[in-house]
DNA sequence: TTGGAGTATCGACCACCGTCGATGCGTCTG
DNA sequence: CAGACGCATCGACGGTGGTCGATACTCCAA
């Protein structure tokens, strides 16, 4: 077969000379997706930023809403979404509604991100 | 001073018994979300990993509108995207656009997740 | 120079998200 | 028990983002 020759062969070459790549699987490409979303809010890394310089990793809701500049819903609402998303986990301890960093599930968006 | 008054120095003690810890500032708060939010795509990681796995971490655009499931106008949105974001760099080649991958910038968003 | 191929931009539509005030639900304390 | 406090939920509003078809732009080839 001549160089010239376009294949059909499972190594295609595309227009430009490369060989194709396959791309992430998309159902893969949702999951990673979600997480990363949840992390891409200004609030919400502030609140992780505190959870996260809390001893044991964990912080009380009272100390981040005085923290960040939005209002209390707002707060109870990205909390919500970190949990949702498995960054976080939730404790209530009396009155007080606990937070804990779940260290593993960054790690594994850091590994995505090599 | 007793252990039941309450201070107004700055290691001050919150309602529910623990030091307050300073949040991340808001400005750089702003700049680490625009850099996940433009990863925080399905189809945005799905080109991201054409290009990751290419050659020279570089791909074409022609082989990508191929490889994920959108138009090519979307697909063009979604790399000027990434462009805008520094996470890709663009380079035209004739006919052709080229995207390479700036590992460094990438690098940067796996530090400050740690 | 003219045609065609590869990309980018435009305009529009629809869904989703961040935000708030008001309100409901538990829990501790007089 | 009643009130206060901490937090979650609800409903609504405005802004943003993903998607497409249509179209303009750019470069190469004939």
């Amino acid at each position: 077969m001549s160089v010239t020759t376009l294949s059909t062969t499972p190594q295609e070459i595309s227009a430009c000379g490369t060989a194709p790549v396959e791309p992430l699987d998309r159902t893969e490409a949702d999951r990673r997706a979600a997480l990363l979303k949840a992390l891409a809010d200004p609030v919400r890394l502030q609140l992780l930023s505190i959870i996260s310089a809390s001893p044991g990793r964990e912080a009380c809701v009272c100390d981040m809403t005085e923290a960040v500049q939005v209002s209390q819903p707002t707060v109870s609402h990205h909390l919500k979404t970190l949990v949702d998303a498995g960054i976080l986990s939730r404790e209530r301890r009396g009155s007080w509604a606990w937070f804990r960093l779940d260290v593993e599930q960054l790690a594994a968006v850091r590994g995505f991100l090599a």
